[in-house]
DNA sequence: TAAAGTACTTTATAATATAAAGCATCATGG
DNA sequence: CCATGATGCTTTATATTATAAAGTACTTTA
C-alpha cells in the first residue's frame, strides 16, 4: 500500500499532538507544553519544524516584558493532516 | 549640606554601575551583567526602576528567536548624573 | 531599645531557544 | 548475519530575561 506515503510530518508522536492540539485553535508553547507534557527543547525543536515545514505559524510576541510565542495551523497543515487521515483510513479498507 | 538631595537613583551601587557603564553606548542586558556582575534578577529590578524613573530606556526586541533588552542613558540620566558628580565635588569643597 | 518599615539582594522558578549528548532505528557492507 | 554508520527523536544543560518570595540591612518610631 501507501505507506511510504506517510509525510515525515506525521512520524512523530510529539509532532502529532501538536498538530492534534492545533486542531481547534491557536496555542500557546506553554499551553502546547502542559498538552502534550513535552520537554522545552523537543517542544521547541518540533514547533520549528512545523514550521520550517509550512504546517503552522510561530508568532513571537512580548506579553509585558516576556516572550510569547504562539503557535497557529496554516491551511496547509490542516490539509495534509487531513489527508493523513484519509490515508489511514483507505489503509484499513484494505484499498 | 545637601547631603539630603542625593538622588535615589544614585544611592545603590548597582544602580551606579549600571548608569556609569552607559554613560559610553547603550548595552544589552547581557554586557551589563557581565560588566556589572550582579545577578539576573537583581539586574533586571534596578534596570526597571532605572527606567520608571526616565534615566534610561529599554528595548525589547527578538534577535532571532531570543530576547533581546537594550538599555540606553536618557537626556534626563545623563544630565543627573553630571548634578550628582557636581554635588559631590561641592561636599568635596566644603560646599 | 524592640518593633516596623524600606529597600536592596539572592534564590527559585517561569518562558523559550540552542547545542550537545544519548538512544533507537534503519540501511550497508563485509 | 553482524558491525558500522547515518538519521532523527529525546533529554539535559545552558542562555536570555522577568517575577515572586525570602533573606538581610538599615532607618524610623513608639
Amino acid at each position: 500500500m501507501e505507506m511510504n506515503n506517510i509525510p515525515e510530518m506525521f512520524q512523530s508522536k510529539l509532532r502529532l499532538m501538536i498538530i492534534s492540539a492545533l486542531i481547534r485553535q491557536p496555542l500557546s508553547f506553554s499551553a502546547l507544553r502542559q498538552l502534550t507534557g513535552a520537554t522545552d527543547g523537543n517542544l521547541s525543536v518540533q514547533i520549528s519544524k512545523l514550521s520550517e515545514a509550512g504546517y503552522i505559524t510561530v508568532r513571537k510576541e512580548f506579553a509585558g516584558k516576556k516572550p510569547l510565542t504562539t503557535c497557529e495551523l496554516t491551511p496547509l497543515g490542516r490539509y495534509s493532516f487531513r489527508q493523513y487521515v484519509e490515508l489511514l483510513n483507505s489503509i484499513l479498507q484494505g484499498e
